[in-house]
RNA sequence: GGGCGCAUAGCUCAGCGGGAGAGCACUACAUUGACAUUGUAGGGGUCGCAGGUUCAAUCCCUGCUGCGCCCA
């Protein structure tokens, strides 16, 4: 006998360890069955299970287990990513709190890399155990880790590859530099942010005392009417630190205002340095006083001016943001840190009598997305890689349909971004990554081959001499790595026969967030590798954000942590509520509230399978839901059919919140609150042979139930497709090696949906008019329907037993005459009456039939309305007009017997 | 500035050219019954605003208002 309720606390783990000792998350590699494929959206190495994690894997492990039971040989590839600044900077601080006065740099970089290996080892990874507590069924037997010597030789591959295309090339160019991790990152990981700041406006005088006449007032249609003598040129800045570096100040060449002083030069205060005013298209004559200072080697705009006009690039400063130690910079700001050169330069400026005035503004300012400081572009050298060429393939994948995304519109974002892609800087000044394969020989050629043997004997070949080489230095973007993903965890470069039978991938299950980061980072690599583009679908998800539709963060405090959510409610619990909410578009709110709903839901389910295991309904093998011969029966086996089909259909377009809609409204709403109910009076009945198809048919609906919902919540169905074979034949296998419920299309049957339907209808009009009218529900009434034809007649005394029952009836029969004193409601052809013989509140009954009427009206108005409209009947499609013919006269029929009861109540 | 989206019941969200839906919340009643992690019933919406297309618009188009996200 089944307990109350499931422990999910107590049973989780062993379910899953038994499915897993059973190899069930492993392919079929021996049969003939169609492959399907998805690579796990690698974790950091660092991370652990955050709800986004949590919606993403149920929603793979969904498509997993469904495409698992359909016959499918099923590849779910798991793995985490190193996450180089990540992973770098917990050892890092690991290492200041040990209080062992080790650091990076006293350790050097083979202990230090050594650290990073043994804490990974020891701490690193705790989402995978956090992954299989939410049921994930990947097969952990193929985890892969970026750093792994496979695909860490894929990594070494691809950028040898990629150099001797051409496709990847060294330059000096202005980066974003995060001054705290001392490394170049990516346009994607600098985040820009909306601060207040200070538009601050200083004067740079004239070469020799020059002057000029600036106008200082309009008239209406904007000619000068008053101008002012002027021996300076007015520039605004947000960041007067990189004045010191300014190699000419810009103005717009259609600005007339400056037109005479084009060509001349300012001083440069503080630098003592003459710069010219140039012309260019980059200064807005409307912004500020219409010139620009131009900072070619510390602001990305200014770049392009400097590059344009070959104006000289001034380094200001060092790998950690502080003034150079540079002839160009003046003694007493080298070394300051950049903010606080800003304060003593913009004193000075002051002293000078050179500031003009300081300006509140909200600037935006670029901040790095791991270290939170402000980024700054600095000119270095580093490695990149071509996107542009290698978008062309990616973006026509895309657009010709062979890649699709669900969302289909999530497209535009993937289109937008490649299309208007840049250069992608990979290396990185760490030691945690792949380390770029380039030697440098003493004159500055570099070697980039897959080892050091063969960068040597290029390096003597083209020296025609042994030749001295130093390794890079640097190692490469995570994401480079990660891009290459969908192969490399299969075993590419080599020739595997998991890569052959299981690339491309089939489905990519991903957020929003990091379509640029990785989703066409793994097109383009993917396509230029193998040919192929890396998957078929990209399914992208929302956000889980909290309650109040925020985006969850740790500096807000509103984390919500899926792992408690676990321990209380159930990891099936948790899972159906993300898949119900995962509806396409919007972000989804969370609750533990509605956690809890969904605890109830499993409860519910269980609850169900022990009345049926109470009751004895026990499974038969040769049970066969086509011989089914009781209406009940057939009706239950007709709205499994249909369930289980709209389940599939909605799985594979994806619609994850469908499907599990479908599941809830159909066990709860149909299965529990009618089936179970209609049937116990069979259950308890004399008719044995009718008790035993009814109980099997309970038993096999049971079944059914649990595969069709095991996809969603896989530990309370193998727990009860276990337990309630208890008393019977047992189970020859687990629930999830189970194939999904595949139906004859006859099971579906109209007519007997329609017949339960009149019965249901039935009991509900009954007893919404019994509380409308008061009747205390303790109390046993009767019913009459009155002018039902003969089908109504014998409908009711098929189904009198159930009728009374759930009606709380005295009995119930038919009559040709509404007897006095009664309360009415329209069922189809028929009334049904419930006589209340003595306490019938008279003016109540009139105010309510008044009110049925009124809205029989109202409707039969709006119909009347349409088919009086001569287009209507003309144009509107036939079956429409006769749609609406046959609505109006439903209402025209229940119009009337409202009208006749009321009439009645008015006799007595 | 460019792109994507949202506005439907108190809340969270489906729906979508021809009858306004669900879950939660709320109200009333019930309860030794598979399940109080429950049951039955009920109230509650000019489907953001203004135009247009159409025989017909919550749904399609345009504009407006408000809100969100991404990119520059």
């Amino acid at each position: 006998m089944l307990e109350p309720n499931f422990s999910s606390k107590s049973q989780e783990a062993e379910i899953y360890k038994n499915w897993e000792d059973a190899g069930a998350f492993k392919p079929d590699m021996e049969g003939n069955k169609a492959p399907y494929s998805m690579v796990i959206p690698p974790p950091n190495v660092t991370g652990s299970l955050h709800l986004g994690h949590a919606l993403n894997n149920t929603l793979q492990d969904i498509l997993a287990r469904f495409e698992r039971m359909r016959g499918k040989s099923v590849l779910w590839q798991p793995g985490l990513d190193h996450a180089g600044i990540a992973t770098q900077m917990v050892v890092e601080r690991q290492l200041a709190q040990a209080g062992g006065n080790e650091s990076r740099a006293s350790l050097g970089r083979e202990k230090f890399i050594e650290r990073v290996w043994q804490w990974k080892a020891e701490s690193g990874g705790t989402i995978v155990s956090q992954l299989k507590r939410l049921g994930a069924s990947c097969d952990w037997s193929r985890e892969r880790f970026t750093m792994d010597e496979g695909l860490s030789e894929a990594v070494l591959k691809v950028f040898v590859q990629l150099h001797k295309e051409g496709l990847i090339y060294r330059a000096k160019r202005l980066v974003n530099w995060d001054p705290h991790f001392e490394t170049a990152i990516s346009d994607l990981e600098v985040i820009n942010e909306e601060k207040a700041g200070h538009f601050w406006h200083f004067k740079y005088p004239l070469e020799n005392g020059e002057t000029y006449e600036f106008p200082i007032a309009y008239d209406e249609e904007g000619n000068p009417t008053e101008y002012e003598t002027r021996n300076y040129i007015s520039i605004a800045t947000t960041r007067p630190e990189t004045m010191l570096g300014d190699g000419a100040v810009a103005v717009h060449p259609s600005d007339k205002r400056y037109a005479s002083i084009v060509g001349k030069k300012v001083l440069l205060p503080l630098a003592d340095r003459y710069i010219p005013i140039i012309a260019d298209e980059y200064p807005d004559p409307d912004f500020g006083s219409g010139a620009v200072k131009i900072t070619g080697a510390h602001d990305f705009n200014d770049y392009k001016v400097a590059q344009r006009h070959n104006l000289p690039m001034y380094e200001l400063m060092d790998t950690k943001a502080r003034m150079a130690d540079a002839d160009f910079i003046p003694a007493k700001y080298r070394g300051l840190d950049r903010f606080e050169a800003r304060k003593q330069i913009v004193a000075d400026i002051d002293e000078l009598g050179l500031l003009l005035e300081v300006e509140d503004k909200t600037i935006s300012q670029p901040i790095g997305d791991r270290s939170g400081v402000v980024i700054e572009p600095m000119l270095t050298d580093q490695w990149y890689v071509d996107a542009k060429t290698l978008s062309v393939p990616a973006l026509e994948a895309v657009k010709s349909g062979n890649v699709t995304f669900t969302p289909d519109n999530w497209k535009e974002t993937y289109f937008q971004w490649l299309e208007n892609i840049e250069p992608w800087c990979i290396s990185r000044q760490l030691w945690w990554g792949h380390r770029i394969p380039a030697w440098y020989d003493e004159n500055g050629n570099i070697f980039v081959e897959l080892t050091e043997e063969e960068a040597q004997k290029a390096a003597d070949e083209k020296n025609g001499a042994p030749t001295k080489l130093k390794r890079d230095e640097d190692v490469l973007d995570t994401w480079f790595s990660s891009g290459l993903w969908p192969f490399s965890t299969l075993g590419w470069p080599e020739k595997t026969e998991y890569l052959d039978k299981f690339y491309p991938t089939t489905t990519l299950v991903t957020m929003f967030d990091i379509i640029f980061f990785w989703v066409a980072r793994m097109m383009m690599m993917g396509i230029h590798f193998t040919g192929k583009a890396p998957f078929k679908n990209i399914i992208i998800h929302s956000r889980v954000v909290d309650e109040k539709g925020k985006k969850m963060s740790k500096s807000k405090g509103n984390i919500i942590d899926p792992v408690p959510l676990i321990d209380e409610y159930g990891a099936d619990a948790l899972r159906f509520c993300l898949a119900i909410a995962a509806g396409p578009g919007r972000d989804i709110r969370m609750s533990a509230k509605r956690v809890e709903g969904y605890r109830n839901f499993g409860t519910k389910l269980w609850n169900a399978a022990r009345f049926c295991q109470m009751n004895e309904c026990v499974s038969d093998a040769e049970f066969n839901p086509e011989n089914v011969t009781h209406t009940l029966n057939k009706w239950i086996v007709s709205q499994v059919a249909r369930t289980a089909k709209d389940i599939e259909r909605n799985l594979e377009s994806f619609r994850f919140d469908e499907a599990a809609g479908t599941l809830y409204s159909f066990i709860w709403n149909i299965f529990c609150d009618w089936y179970l109910e209609l049937i116990k009076p069979l259950l308890n009945g004399e008719d044995e042979e009718l008790k035993a198809e009814t109980r099997k048919t309970a038993a096999w609906v049971i079944d059914e139930i649990l595969k069709l919902l095991h996809p969603f919540m896989p530990f309370i169905t193998e727990e009860l497709w276990g337990k309630v074979a208890e008393f019977g034949h047992g189970r020859e296998d687990m629930l999830i090696n189970q194939a999904w419920p595949k139906y004859p299309l006859a099971l579906i049957n109209d007519d007997v949906e329609k017949e339960i339907a009149w019965v249901i209808d039935l009991i509900s009009g009954i007893r919404s008019l019994r509380a409308e009218t008061n009747i205390n529900a303790g109390t046993k009434i009767t019913a009459i329907l009155v002018g039902g034809t003969q089908d109504s007649v014998n409908l009711l005394e098929k189904y009198q037993d159930v009728i009374d029952r759930l009606a709380r009836l005295e009995y119930s029969t038919s009559a040709n005459e509404t007897p006095k004193g009664s309360v009415t409601f329209v069922h189809n052809e028929a009334v049904v009456a419930l006589p209340l013989a003595g306490v019938l509140d008279v003016e109540a009954e009139k105010v309510r039939l008044s009110k049925e009427v009124a809205r029989c009206i109202a409707e039969i108005k709006k119909i009347e309305g349409k088919l009086g409209n001569e287009n209507f009947v003309a144009r509107a499609p036939q079956e429409v007009v006769d749609e609406q013919k046959e609505r109006l006269a439903g209402y025209q029929n229940e119009k009337d017997k409202y009208s006749n009861a009321l009439s009645k109540l008015d006799e007595i």
